[in-house]
DNA sequence: CGGGGATTTGACACATATCAAGAGCGGTGG
DNA sequence: CCACCGCTCTTGATATGTGTCAAATCCCCG
């Protein structure tokens, strides 16, 4: 498991300073200031008050890098931090007790993984990354000494964990209402979205992801995910080339959603 | 509207106290002891150490009673506060902007509803009555300043998040991978192991949601739902007549859900 | 240049949605 | 207490969307 060495493990209490993360070579041992992110208007800052992000500076420990195909951690790998995306994208999931494995989101830069560990103390699913990345490590009892301090953070931890849950409503809401080609124009506005939210085309994107993730993420087969974005390409409404997306009729592809 | 006179809202800051609550004929201003409680091992102070319980006590304000077929609140109404049921049985559900509904959850006592609502200030979705019940009001503002005083509670809120994110994971695993008599199956176990942690019988219960709730829980229509009962029923599984249902071969029933 | 995985496309099977009709149950009012 | 009415539920016939199986092509990577 080449991933047991490169997993940064924390004490719990008293929290084993990051210096010693040095004997991993992927954890990159210097403070970030989220004060001078790019991301802190997507990240956990999100909407906080200017004066308070600086409490969050505190938790972050160290930064990883992530290389394409490793795992940031599996489903059983006691939990020990949450993580915010700097760069890559990524994949989320959990497997199901006969093997299969369900993709539960594609998150990428300024986004915040690992809640799903608070519960149990173990992680129930895993993040892989789909890209080389880096994220921002946030040991969870450095995040509750700093939220015990500012009730800012408190909050926001708060409503990062709330979103989260809207976020997985919608996505019921997704899988019990919607037809394939549905699913997918919804899939692809979202990426166009995310993309556009950090700056890249709204418009002309390169997939990250299999047919099979995206199917698996869209509750259909990767085989649906092909003919659908067949049909989609046929009426005009996007170019597809294996995972080079062009997005050319928003309008008409937002009418396919009904929830739109 | 009848729901908000029966709405109570708490100024968030400063935070109004309770007597004022008397407005409301369906409020009971008695504060309630969580550690006298017969619900503490499944509502929020589940796992806390029990010293601690006793922060949890302070933030209850009210208690609420909820006749059947009452919204406790709407999406689009203002968040304020938690609710625990000390009783009854309920509907959690989203509208999706279409006209749809699509229904979420059953919880019942000792679960904890309006985390929808920490995120955007404003609840995302709906409670509804099945059955009269009665709720633990715990106005947000009072939660955050017990948090803030209280790291086992402050953790206990984070566990409770961070559980309702792994069961949506779980439903979302469900509308994805299983079809309609596993879903079923799975359904019913659910309720079962529900009902029995509650004291209830594990193998014959009265179901409070009519068909198309079930179906839009499980993602399929009530027809599909009306024909799988019935399979199951010929094949010996359960006994279904209307709404009182008797699981007759639990182990079967589990052996269809292939996800145990 | 070769090979393996990803993707596309086709044919067919099957599960579920849709449309429709009728029965059963429960609440209401005479 | 009974009759009625509305809602829920069941069941059937049919349509349709998606899954499954299979084969061919394409692309990327070594």
């Amino acid at each position: 498991m080449t991933s047991a060495a490169a997993t940064v493990h924390y004490a719990s209490s008293p929290v084993r300073t990051v210096s010693s993360g040095a004997r991993s070579a992927v954890v990159t041992p210097f403070p970030t200031h989220c004060s001078a992110c790019s991301l802190r208007s997507t990240c956990l800052p999100c909407g906080m008050p200017t004066a308070d992000i600086g409490d969050v500076d505190g938790v972050i420990r160290a930064r990883r890098r992530i290389r394409r195909g490793e795992h940031l951690y599996r489903a059983g790998d006691p939990f020990t931090a949450l993580y915010g995306f700097r760069s890559g994208f990524f994949k989320s999931y959990v497997d199901t007790p006969d093997g299969q494995v369900q993709v539960t989101g594609f998150p990428m830069a300024g986004e915040i993984v690992g809640l799903d560990g608070i519960g149990a103390g173990v992680h129930t699913g895993g993040v892989v990354a789909l890209d080389d990345g880096e994220a921002c490590v946030m040991p969870y009892a450095q995040l509750q000494d700093a939220a015990a301090r500012s009730p800012a953070l408190a909050h926001q931890v708060h409503r990062m964990m709330s979103r989260e849950i809207v976020r997985e409503q919608g996505q019921v809401a997704l899988l019990g209402n919607m037809r394939a080609d549905a699913r997918l124009a919804a899939f692809l506005l979202e990426l166009s979205e995310k993309f556009a939210a950090r700056g890249y085309s709204a418009t002309d994107f390169h997939l990250r992801m299999t047919r099979d993730d995206i199917g698996s993420y869209l509750g259909v087969t990767l085989e649906t995910i092909s003919r659908a974005l067949s049909r989609l390409q046929e009426q005009g409404l996007i170019t597809a080339k294996l995972r080079t997306i062009a997005i050319v009729d928003v309008a008409r592809l937002r009418r396919l959603v009904p929830e739109l």
